[in-house]
DNA sequence: ACCTGTGAACCCCTTCACAGCG
DNA sequence: CGCTGTGAAGGGGTTCACAGGT
């Protein structure tokens, strides 16, 4: 008798989590009911590619009108949000570390930021927000006490694959990579990796290569007069 | 007399730029030659994909061999490097903009942050590294002296909308929106939107279906002794 | 013997077209 | 008539299997 967990494809899913972040601004501003095709609008996709995503979660919108906001909003909240909450740690307190600390992102979407660590002497103690940053060295006691469940790099590539190892031998079981390099774990811990280098050069090159191509098609104009 | 310019894909093109950054790596520790099998387990992924990429902008591997890690290191920042070199500019200097400024993410790959932008009066004239914040009312002369191509949004999502339009008026030809709601553009500005509690909330989600079906496997195996 | 390079099969995701419902 | 929901078609990317060098 167990549910049959339908498998939501990896595109898919990413796309949903853009449209509950439309639908959590289109309800703040007061819109009651949206189209796929406005919500397609809003997250930069087409109307057809909505619809079949929100079907992926079994959507219930109304033939002739669309969606009413709220009520898909709190559906998408609740079978994307899991059931439990999370509680995360961020290694490495530079800056990157802070701005995560300090972002609103991780609250306002279920998460808990709840530790912060270091290796920097002179940074432990210190207050980011509410927490106080934590030696690394206290890692293991200080996941098992708070509960936590995932795990946020943001220390240099050259001890990035080391502090990983930490954290599941601590007890997480998902880990959210910014160093800019491949860690590898336990197949039964998650590791998303976020290079935001990557995209830069990913935007450069996309970038430089369309303007190629429009010189060319321009180039090609100029012969005929 | 065009130059075919292989269209290469979205997926392959992101991976592309993680092999050049396990190269980095291989070369630094002295690495002179790497099976595609090794650059796969160095990236995550597997030694077909890796061949298949490779193939896609034109590669020279050895076979009974493998790749030289120089030459192929070499071959891949001329064809992914783009001929340009960016300039960039970071508007929004909270915590996030500072990391990206100071991160040597950028400078290491080709790329120069040469502008911070922000409104607050506070923050006018404060230096950041080795540059002045200006004002975003400067944007447009900035822009145009330092030769900007490229912006990075790090504002809050209220005003990204009307950042994203101060830039391409500027005359940007491509935006990294780590803002967390989507901007608008014409069609000739590349945009990449970066969300950072999209990743966790995708990760949290996964792991948290992994670990149920885990759960769900287990609670089977224990009916049968 | 080993490893690269690639056509072909396979699979998954996107798009199309239309049936279904309000 | 309008908009959702979805089977079917289409396209793109990954994996397979093996041919091709060294």
């Amino acid at each position: 008798m167990s549910v049959p967990v339908e498998r939501i494809p990896d595109a898919s899913l990413r796309r949903l989590f853009e449209y509950l972040q439309s639908l959590e601004g289109a309800a703040a501003n007061g819109v009651s009911t949206v189209s796929s095709e406005l919500l397609a609008e809003m997250a930069g996709y087409n109307a057809t590619t909505v619809r079949k995503d929100l079907s992926n979660i079994g959507s219930y919108g109304t033939r002739g009108i669309g969606y009413d906001v709220v009520s898909l909003r709190d559906r998408m909240r609740r079978q994307l949000g899991g059931e439990r909450e999370q509680r995360l740690a961020i290694v490495g307190i530079g800056h990157l570390g802070i701005a995560l600390a300090k972002s609103d992102n991780f609250e306002s979407h279920g998460y808990e930021v709840v530790a912060l660590f270091d290796k920097d002497p002179a940074k432990i103690g210190q207050q980011v927000g509410s927490l106080a940053v934590d030696h690394i060295d206290d890692m293991a006691n200080v996941v098992a006490e708070r509960k936590i469940t995932m795990g946020i790099i943001t220390v240099p590539p050259a001890v990035a694959q080391k502090t990983a190892f930490r954290l599941v031998e601590a007890g997480v079981l998902a880990i959210l990579n910014f160093s800019s390099t491949t860690v590898l774990t336990p197949p039964h811990v998650y590791v998303r990796r976020v290079d935001l280098s990557i995209e830069a050069q990913m935007l450069s090159f996309l970038s430089q290569q369309a303007e190629a191509q429009a010189a060319a098609a321009g180039a090609v104009d100029i012969p005929t007069p």
